[in-house]
DNA sequence: AAAATTAAGTGTATTATCAACATTTAATAT
DNA sequence: ATATTAAATGTTGATAATACACTTAATTTT
């Protein structure tokens, strides 16, 4: 018994490519970096790197992620695998896709800036090396499922933050707008915000009350599922 | 450029393990093997096999399900990637499972004793080989959000149906059952189905119409999504 | 000090959907 | 002719989703 079993079968390179989403009040953003590999390196794109023997591939992801923005403890949800024989021109590479979801101002610049990352708005995606257009794609179809049925907010957002803010953000996901008191009923009806005494002032002369996700409300909630949309 | 850039990284072995759904008019069932490659050959395990390098994960798939049951062209859809460092004992390798849905009869009965492959109540699973039990589990949940959103009759009943057969399959999908006056209103307005003049009789004195799936209808449906649970 | 401005905050009526519930009907067997 | 069996079918009340517009708080301007 034990590790020589498997000698005669194939083996793989394993990518591990990560889907970034941020928010930034008004769009939602994808991070994404110049290529530093041949083939098509200086390309735009996703953050990713290869697996190693020693390493979960679920902790490939987040060294990968860590790599990037100096950030653990991160949001991050497997994608999916992809595993075309060609997706890859400089050679045969499965890649298992993670998206995570990280506030936006909270990753390290200067590590940002050591691989020419760059906050990039989905609507405006630039080309992008192999299949990592539709990577993105596949992820954004995943967060609206994840956020149709769970709290997601708490992710994405400054910790203190409007009810504006927060619609944008669902707005920003679903690419359409909602109804400012529908939107509003529907989200306090969850009981998972907690009302500031502090008021936004910046964009109104009225202000707009700061919200606070209630974090054990909101923990239940993500794990038992809520219907959102 | 090509194929000699990515030399330096380590390579995995990849399986691709199926679980592989069928109905048979009570219990909803998955077709286990009896595992032939130690270790822990002889215990019951998934399908499955290695990837190999001149075919995609997706194909890889379909050959595995194709060697076990003799069936191409299946429902298959990829579930997850298990990856974590100990899950095989036998060596380092990483899984992508698939989970497909085929009609329990169709399969070749000769390929299936060859493999030692019977079908298993998922209520009453024997202990499984690595995380197959996961995997099984990880599998069911994603059939049941499957069905919540999308038609899915189609590939695991026979061609022609009653509807309390189809209600007993979402009932087995989802360990429940329903009021059998909301189900068949509901199913109905869907418009997916048509009705035979034609009656099973096995069952009852007065006998229950057989419907077939408006195909076209179906695979309408089945991209644009519905809402059935 | 009054008026104007700006976005925030809020309520109601309508419609559609979901859930609960029991009787009648068609066909065969006695 | 009667009994049996499971199939087929409708209504009502509750809940949730949608559509829609005015009032309020605070600052800025006159």
């Amino acid at each position: 018994m034990g590790r020589i079993e498997y000698k005669q079968y194939d083996r793989f390179l394993l990518a591990v490519d990560c889907i970034i989403f941020g928010f930034d009040g008004s769009g939602l953003k994808a991070l994404l970096v110049k290529r530093g590999l041949e083939p098509e390196a200086g390309k735009w794109s996703l953050m990713g790197g290869f697996a190693q023997q020693n390493e979960s591939i679920d902790d490939a992801a987040a060294r990968i992620l860590l790599n990037l923005t100096g950030l653990d403890k991160i949001y991050m949800e497997q994608l999916y695998c992809f595993g075309d024989l060609d997706r890859d021109p400089g050679g045969r590479v499965v890649s298992i896709a993670y998206f995570a979801l990280i506030k936006i101002d909270a990753s390290d610049n200067d590590k940002l800036e050591e691989h020419q990352a760059k906050w990039i708005d989905l609507k405006k995606l630039p080309p992008l090396v192999f299949d990592h257009k539709r990577m993105i794609k596949l992820a954004k179809e995943r967060l609206q499922q994840k956020v149709s049925n769970h709290p997601v907010g708490f992710e994405l957002l400054p910790h203190k933050f409007t009810l504006q803010q927060l619609q944008a953000l669902y707005e920003a996901i679903f690419e359409r707008s909602f109804d400012k008191r529908n939107f509003t009923r529907k989200i306090l009806s969850l009981g998972i915000l907690q009302r500031l005494d502090e008021k936004e002032k910046a964009s109104s002369k009225k202000g707009a009350f700061y919200y606070v996700f209630d974090k054990k409300k909101y923990k239940q909630l993500e794990s038992e599922g809520i219907q959102m949309i």
